[in-house]
DNA sequence: TCTGGGGTCCTAGGACCC
DNA sequence: TCTGGGGTCCTAGGACCC
């Protein structure tokens, strides 16, 4: 084995994993008081939930009164008040998250600038570079006071040597809390853990394993790898990495265009009427290449996605015979796509679109052809922008949008973007 | 009043080419 | 005439994340 040592390559990576604790119902606790609440909603059985008149209620946040009744992410708020009959309840607001997702990383860059906002409430951070004259551990301890008493909640902080092991770490004992997880503690600490704790082993592969005999972390650690590999191909090697605290992946500090854009909605009600649905697929289609052109670049795919009254999932995509973003040549494929996969008469419960296969605007090939026409429907899209640009996305709007007020669950904004920056 | 929305990545099978 | 096999591209669907 060649153990190449060059200048500062030997040193192990100093790597902090921030998760905000209960993030969207913590937030919403802050601007309560904020506001002169006399209660924490930190401290009763209550979680944020969806809309249920709009088909959308679910918990997306608990308490940890709440998780003391069972409750937990994503099941139902009927189910979690069959669980706490006193529940509380409490809207959804993405505008306040990302402002507070904002907040943190501000406080967050005076530490490194090497940050990867992993999701609105998730960050790694790479130490490697800032640690003179003081511990890893130490800085952990700083962020969690500073972010507690500055901000008003709580964040625990994973520390270790890579992305994986910082974010295990950060998922020990909740609330406010720092921990370790370093190579000598992975046999102690992660090892004990049922598989389900690890990072990307989801519902569907803990059975699975289970037949296997293998129900905890250090089980599939020390499971054949080969075998794995055969079973479960790269995501068999992956999980086997993962489970013996093996990740080199680097903090992706830089900012990363997206890969694909789409928007999805779940209707209030059931739609089985085809001009309907090319109305509200036409909403969707001007959101996305919105944000597209915003983004300045063009797609190559086009896809649409089908949700039927029984949960049946189905998706059509299609590649374009140029990189676009103009919203009548998308929306004309998006159509056709509709059309082949639509069976007339099934009650529709879900549509969606996206872009995929993403390029920079100026990466784009100069057709030998003329191209008059598109760069007239291309001036129209920047004029729409523009305005949208200036006084809201829905100072455009297109008349067939009038008519969808009983279907389409709140067509007044554009779908917050999950992932900041 | 039962089940969101935004992503990334992988796999399998078919078409097509050499 | 008796049909291989590798490579690439495309599409549908699914697993997984927050």
């Amino acid at each position: 084995m060649i153990i190449y040592i060059i200048s500062g390559d030997i040193m192990e990576r100093q790597i902090l994993h921030v998760d905000v604790n209960n993030a969207f119902l913590s937030w919403t606790a802050v601007e309560m008081l904020r506001k002169g609440s006399k209660i924490d909603i930190r401290e009763i059985p209550a979680v944020i939930g969806g809309d249920e008149t709009k088909r959308s209620g679910i918990v997306l946040a608990k308490s940890p009164k709440a998780k003391m009744f069972g409750i937990s992410t994503g099941e139902t708020l009927y189910q979690a008040r069959m669980k706490c009959p006193g529940i509380r309840v409490y809207p959804v607001n993405f505008k306040l998250y990302k402002e507070n997702s904002n907040k943190l990383y501000k406080l967050l860059l005076q530490y490194t600038d090497k940050i990867e906002r992993f999701s609105i409430d998730e960050c790694f951070l790479d130490m490697s570079d800032y640690l003179i004259g003081d511990t890893l551990l130490n800085k952990a301890y700083e962020i969690n006071k500073r972010v507690k008493s500055e901000l008003g909640f709580t964040v625990n902080v994973g520390v270790a040597h890579n992305k994986l092991l910082a974010k295990m770490a950060s998922d020990f004992t909740k609330p406010d809390r720092v921990h370790t997880l370093f190579e000598e503690e992975i046999k102690t600490k992660m090892w004990p853990l049922p598989t389900s704790e690890l990072f990307m082993l989801g519902r569907k592969t803990i059975p699975k394993l289970y037949n296997m005999r293998i129900k905890t972390i250090g089980q599939l650690a020390q499971t054949d790898k080969e075998l794995l590999v055969k079973k479960f191909g790269k995501h068999g090697l992956m999980r086997w990495e993962y489970a013996n605290g093996i990740d080199n992946s680097e903090v992706q500090y830089k900012f990363e265009k997206p890969k694909g854009i789409g928007n999805s909605t779940t209707l209030a009600v059931d739609v089985n009427d085809i001009t309907k649905l090319e109305e509200i697929l036409l909403v969707l289609t001007e959101q996305v290449t919105y944000r597209l052109r915003k983004y300045n670049m063009l797609a190559n795919v086009v896809n649409v996605q089908l949700r039927t009254k029984d949960f049946k999932d189905k998706s059509h995509q299609r590649k374009l015979s140029e990189a676009t973003s103009n919203t009548k040549f998308i929306y004309a494929e998006a159509k056709v796509l509709l059309h082949e996969m639509y069976k007339i008469g099934t009650p529709i419960r879900l549509i969606g679109m996206r872009v995929d296969n993403l390029i920079e605007k100026n990466e784009k090939q100069l057709s030998l052809f003329g191209e008059q026409d598109n760069e007239k429907q291309d001036k129209i899209d920047e004029v729409v922008d523009s305005l949208k640009q200036k006084y809201g996305f829905n100072s455009i709007t297109r008349a067939g949008k009038l008519s969808l007020g009983t279907v389409l669950n709140d067509n007044s904004k554009v779908v917050t973007e999950n992932r900041p920056q």
